[in-house]
Parts: structure tokens; sequence; C-alpha cells
DNA sequence: GTATTTGCAAATGATTTGCAGTGCT
DNA sequence: AGCACTGCAAATCATTTGCAAATAC
């Protein structure tokens, strides 16, 4: 994935810390802000944090990421993809993005109610094969 | 609903803020922590923040209440009620449950990942009728 | 060249902990 | 009586802000 493309598609300023950034995230998937910075530090070895959430934070904005946020678990950050089911094992953590379109769902129960659906979230916790 | 009765069958002391604060989460549906926190202070003038933290807390360990966290909003509280999902409006902030039943849905996709489910949030952030 | 980003330090906000006193069973 | 709960103060953890120097475009 070309990082600097994706940047400037979301009218953002390609900077090494912000490739840093996504590319850390796109390898793990999910990431916690804290493994975020622990891992970047090892490249960017004066990186702050507080550039760290401002970083998190402008893309947020643009929706080039998208926050999960996880029962029991720090909120996980992921590169914005079709929206998507999670499922995670709470014991190893291991989390997988399960291809379950909760589009159509979401706007039935939300027609049903007269509401429009801005975003939904369907996040299943569980044990994984391994941890059960 | 009688919270004495309910504390015990959850292993808690009955206490007046333990109770204060069942039966205001009780009303408002669910409700975050600042909120629950100005309004109990209009009964016990001199509760602390760190007791509301400690109830919260020894109440979420025996599954009395449960969190529900939400996209870009702070997480709400509320009574455990059966597996729902919730409908959220992102300007007014109305929220209501929905009497939609998640467990076959995250049964099904956990069993064909080899998981074993413990619990499933779906919310679905929205535009209520009025708000739209 | 101008505007934005970075890194630092300090400020703010959220949650937890320790402890002495009180209340529940 | 004994143990858990409360309230206070302080500690910890998480996130944001202001500012000067560096960098993107």
């Amino acid at each position: 994935m070309n990082y600097e493309i994706l940047l400037k598609e979301h009218q953002l300023k390609v900077t090494p810390q912000r490739i840093g950034i996504l590319s850390l995230m796109s390898e793990a998937g999910h990431i916690t802000v804290d493994n975020l910075f622990s891992s970047i530090k090892k490249q960017f070895y004066s990186i702050s944090l507080a550039t760290l959430y401002k970083n998190i934070n402008a893309m947020l904005k643009k929706s080039l990421i998208t926050e999960v946020k996880v029962p029991e678990m720090k909120t996980h950050y992921e590169i914005t993809k079709t929206p998507h089911a999670h499922l995670i094992c709470s014991k190893c953590g291991e989390h997988k993005d399960i291809l379950y379109n909760i589009e159509n769902l979401s706007k039935s129960i939300a027609s049903e109610n007269s509401y429009e659906v801005d975003k939904a979230s369907l996040i299943i916790l569980g044990l994984c094969p391994k941890c059960k």
C-alpha cells in the first residue's frame, strides 16, 4: 500500500511519522496507542506521544483510520476498510476482521426506528481456538 | 425493581449509594459516569467520584451492570439486560435498546471461526427522526 | 515563503489507590 | 465483631494544549 498517496487523498500532508504510523497499523491490522507508541519509537527515537495523538486525531477526522472501541479492552485503531465485524479473543487478543456486511442489518434496524445510519459496530469477544 | 434484592443476588452489600446508582441508571436507561455523578450528588451531597468508580467496577465484575462503549462518545452504563442492540443518535444522544437478538448472529460468526462467544456488542450510530 | 507538523513541557481529564473512619450483616 | 464500603487526598494513567524550531509543499 502506498501511504503517501493515501495521505494525499485524504488531504493530509505526508510526513515520515505518518507513514510510519500507517505502516505499523497496516502490519498489525489493529493496534492500541500504547503498542503503536512503543513500536514507532524504534523508527523515530524521539517521537512524542503528543505527535502520535495529534496524528491519530487528524487521520480519524479524515476517516483515513477508524477507532474500534472494544468492551474491557483499550481502543484499537485500524486503517479504514469496508464495514466489517470484529472477532476478538479476550485471552490472547487475537483480532480477526470478519467479512460480514453489517450494513444491511444496521440499515434495517435503523429504518424500522426511522433512524438514518451513520456508522455501525459489531464486536464479538470470545475465546479463540488456541485459548479455549 | 427491587435493588436490594438485585444487589444481594449478585453477592454485593446493600448501601444507600448503590441503591441510588442503580435507580438512576434504571431511570436513565443508559448513563455516563459524569452524568451519574452529577445526578447522584443531589441525593448524596458528599459522595465522591472514587466511590462511584469503585461501585461501578464492583457491579461490573458481578455483571450486575454492563458497559456500553460507543464510538465517538463516552462509555455508557446500563443495568444488565438480555443481549440487545443499541441505536444511538449522534446528535441528541437518544439511546434506544433494540430487541434484536445478536446471540444467533454472534454464535454463527464465532463458530465459523472456531471461537467460543463470551459477549457481543452491536452499536448503531445515526440520526434519530427528530434530528435528521 | 507560508502554513503545518514536530517534540517538549506543562496542563487537563479520567480513573485508581491508600487510608482512616463508618456502616452493613 | 469483622469485613466491606465511604470519602478524602494523593497517585497514576490518558489525552490535550501552547509554543518554538523544523519540515512540507
